[in-house]
DNA sequence: TAGTGGTCTAGACCACAGC
DNA sequence: CTGTGGTCTAGACCACTAT
């Protein structure tokens, strides 16, 4: 087999790509049995397989054992956006990163952080507020609650060096993230820290983040809605 | 081979994933061979390969050539936001989903469009304003320009049974969307309309959808933040 | 040169669906 | 029952890396 080509299951791939976008094999209808495909390709099945059962994977097709290939059907419409580690995307942007801590200490859960954290009240916890950012203009104010279980070593971090989040990520191994978006008018105290006007639209991200089988830590960040937005394709 | 137990490659890829999971292979280190595994699972090298070509794909290992299988380095730290059809989303919840058309006029392409559409000075090009009400209550204003090239019959429909996105999904199958969140201040029509003070801070999701090769359509979707969020988890 | 991953084959047996 | 997908083997040749 002449490997300048691409690789068979590949070629295989991309025809069946092919028939299902130029909409000659619609959805919900079979495709041709693996056989029948081997035949086709002069392949061997193991190879027809492998194509098809990637494209499996990816949710083009759909397999019934002893009925037949299918295409998928449409894809659930739904839009992702990826939001990154702000120092990752500063950086990733060619971008200088920094940051001020504006605040550290520890406190105890009280009122809404009890629920937040699913903690008992009295439950040591850590807070930072610290502004980021991206040539030396303000992108993000953070204001985050840490789990002093999960982090005990987070008052003793040097935030210009190391962000939360990458400390958080470090000493405990993510288990799932729980978060929300929504725009809110910038309050006076956060406008004044991210050199916007009072009242002026931001995007807020509320994030949870479980680590350790608990609730490692629970974020608020505030971007200016003038100069910052999230961004995606696919 | 008993089938009453896992197949063999997914036996492998819980291997492989524990002895990473518990620490013992780490981080940019290389993991046994094909070969080396085949034989301490009595397996074929193909089944191996399966397993750890699978995980590859997941991210989880990376594969040189010539060299070697790796444990990947740290996944991208990235929080993933899903945005569903704004009709679906109002049922999702159990309301009523209802919506009024402000406008539906055809127009040429000039200025911005002709940039945002990748097309010639004239083209033709339907513009639609929607406000969608979740149980009466205004939850998004949508400005949506539609190239004619791709929907033809975009004009004709009735937007109190179908929704614009509905429509294009149907008559082309999407192979793209670019979007982007802001958070913006509402000017005073728009504020009007979803039925909030002027200047509310408001989540503005602009995207780009693109079928049969070409842009299908450019939307602005206005969402007040007092009453609306994207949420998700991981 | 030896070892690694990358691909491929020609069989095989099984579980399941549909007739 | 036949045909489908699901899995697996024991080879094979190749391109690449490391030594």
């Amino acid at each position: 087999m002449p490997q300048t080509a691409q690789p068979l299951y590949q070629q295989i791939k991309d025809y069946l790509l092919k028939e299902i976008q130029d909409g000659r094999w619609k959805e919900g209808e079979v495709i041709p049995s693996e056989n029948a495909l081997a035949r086709q390709f002069g392949a061997s099945r193991m190879t027809v397989n492998r194509a098809v059962r990637e494209l499996t994977a990816e949710s083009v097709l759909k397999r019934i054992q002893g009925s037949g290939t299918y295409v998928a059907p449409r894809k659930y419409q739904a839009t992702l956006v990826a939001i990154k580690n702000i120092a990752d995307e500063v950086r990733g942007r060619g971008h200088r990163h920094s940051s001020k801590l504006l605040r550290l200490e520890r406190g105890e859960a009280r009122d809404a952080h009890i629920m937040q954290f699913e903690v008992e009240p009295g439950h040591l916890l850590f807070h930072s507020i610290i502004v980021h950012f991206d040539n030396q203009v303000p992108i993000q104010y953070e204001d985050r609650w840490v789990n002093a279980k999960v982090a005990p070593g987070y008052m003793d971090l040097d935030f210009s060096v190391s962000t939360p989040n990458e400390y958080l990520m470090r000493v405990a191994p993510l288990q799932g993230v729980k978060y929300s978006i929504e725009a809110v008018n910038a309050p006076s105290e956060i406008a004044r820290y991210l050199a916007v006007p009072e009242d002026e639209a931001c995007l807020v991200l509320y994030r949870t983040t479980y680590a350790l089988d608990q609730v490692a830590s629970v974020a608020t960040m505030w971007y200016p809605g003038s100069r910052y937005q999230f961004e995606g394709r696919i």
